[in-house]
DNA sequence: ACAACATATCAGCAAGGAGTGATATGGCGC
DNA sequence: GCGCCATATCACTCCTTGCTGATATGTTGT
C-alpha cells in the first residue's frame, strides 16, 4: 500500500480537493444525482431539482468544464448525462461511509446544515 | 441498481454534502493524509503537515466530532488515528476519478486553487 | 425577419468557512 | 504549587462561493 500524501501544497491533495469540493454542495449533488438517474436537459434538471435555471446553468458550467458531465445538443434542447461511472461508485462508498460516520457528521456544527 | 437522489432538500443529499465538505480542503486533506499513514499527536501533526498549531487542533475538533478519527490519551499527548477504513477506499476513489477528469479539474477556474 | 422557446451569462449580494495570534486549559515533573 | 510542555479555544479578518434577477445568446417554426 503506498503512502499517503500529507503535503497540504501537493499537487494531489489540491487536486483532490479541489474535485471534493465539486461534491460538496447539495444542489450540485441533487444535479449530479439526477443525471445518475438518465441523460437530461436543462429545463428537465430544472424541473427535477428544483432549482434555478441560472443556478442549474451555472452548475453545468462547471461540471462540463470539468469533465464530470458531457453534453449533446438536440436542436433546441442540450442533453447532460455522466461522463464516468466512477462517479456513480464515488457516491456509493461516500454512502457506505456514511453509515459509519452519520450520527456524527450530523451531529457536527462545522459546516452548514442546508 | 436503486434510484439515485436528485432532491436538494433531502437527508441523504444534505449529509453527502456535508461530508464532501469535510474532505473539501488541502488542510483537512493533508491531516487526513499523515492520519492514514500511522496515528499521530498533535504536534506530529504540525510537523509532518507544516500547519500551525490552532489550525491542527481545530481540524481535528471537526474530525473528532464527525468521527472521522479517534484519540487516545498518553499523558501530555493526545494520539489521533484514522476511524475507518472506508477513508481511504473514498480517497482512492477520487483518485481513480481523477485519472480520468484531472485535465478538466485542473482546467477548470470555479474552485479556488490554494 | 420575428416571436417563442431553451439555455448561458452577468453583476451583485450575503453567507460560509479557513486561518491567525493570543490566550485558556490540561498533564507532567520537580 | 509552580513552571514547562501539549493542546484546545477564542475573536477577528478576509476570501470564497452559492444564489438571484436580469439580460444575452442560440435554435426553431412561421
Amino acid at each position: 500500500m503506498a503512502q499517503f500524501v500529507d503535503d497540504r501544497k501537493s499537487a494531489t491533495i489540491e487536486r483532490r480537493a479541489k474535485l471534493f469540493r465539486g461534491f460538496a454542495d447539495p444542489s450540485r449533488l441533487a444535479i449530479l444525482g439526477a443525471l445518475c438517474n438518465e441523460p437530461l436537459a436543462v429545463h428537465e434538471l430544472v424541473e427535477r431539482t428544483k432549482l434555478s435555471q441560472p443556478n442549474v446553468s451555472n452548475h453545468l458550467r462547471c461540471l462540463l468544464e470539468c469533465g464530470l458531465v458531457a453534453s449533446d445538443r438536440h436542436g433546441r434542447f442540450i442533453r447532460y448525462r455522466i461522463s464516468s461511472p466512477r462517479i456513480t461508485v464515488l457516491l456509493s462508498d461516500v454512502d457506505a461511509l456514511l453509515d459509519v460516520v452519520a450520527e456524527g457528521v450530523e451531529a457536527c456544527d462545522n459546516y452548514r446544515e442546508a
